[in-house]
DNA sequence: AATTATTATCGTAATATTGCAATATTAATT
DNA sequence: AATTAATATTGCAATATTACGATAATAATT
């Protein structure tokens, strides 16, 4: 046991649940929100706006690249690191999509 | 270590974390899809309809409910688990934000 | 009051995540 | 080629999550 059973699921709803993990931790959500803030793509002194150590954020950082949030490209010998819209856009397609359905329901009111 | 340090971060970052870690799992999401799709309130064949033992079931409830993404009232002897509009609103409007936040960057492209 | 149906909790094993120090890698600079 | 700067990887300890069998709790039904 342990593991997240994830072939009893559609591949749609184990990539929503992959990208909602990837954002399911402050820190992912500051680095986020940092890469959103920033205007250049130097994105390397997200160590100093985090109080984490930086293997951490790298790892962070990882697992956001690997959820498809974030991209990052080299840029010398730093790393440009940004947020993927596509995934943005998917995620908010959901939710708004939940959104409208529950509009038409009065459930638990 | 192992916990998570989120007195580093807003209480804001951690409650968008908080939800989205929630639905950061191909159960809970097909639990969310599946009462999105029911009609009626009565939500007690979640287990008939997810292929999980019952007590995992209760538990993904339990965490959903706990993030505030559905909430559950006593029916009966069966219990009336919804979602909760709030919190999928306020899951949208946070991508959504981000979204056109990005549309004014030309970021990694 | 016994039975049945529905949901929750407990206990526990397997696995995953979080965080960091130490170290490695990579590329620019001197 | 040595140094510096930026990022990644490794190894590891602490903690969290996932899943389920067994059992408990609750409420309707007989």
């Amino acid at each position: 046991m342990g593991a997240t059973k994830t072939d009893h699921f559609t591949d749609k709803q184990n990539n929503i649940a992959l990208m909602a993990k990837a954002i399911g931790h402050p820190a992912r959500v500051a680095i986020l929100e940092y890469l959103m803030k920033v205007d250049t793509c130097i994105c390397g002194d997200i160590v100093n706006e985090i109080p984490l150590a930086q293997p951490t954020i790298s790892q962070h950082l990882k697992e956001l690249k690997n959820a498809g949030i974030i991209k990052g490209s080299v840029e010398g010998n730093s790393i440009c690191y940004c947020i993927d819209d596509a995934a943005i856009a998917k995620l908010q397609k959901y939710f708004s999509n939940i959104s409208l359905k529950l509009d038409k329901k009065n459930c638990c009111s």
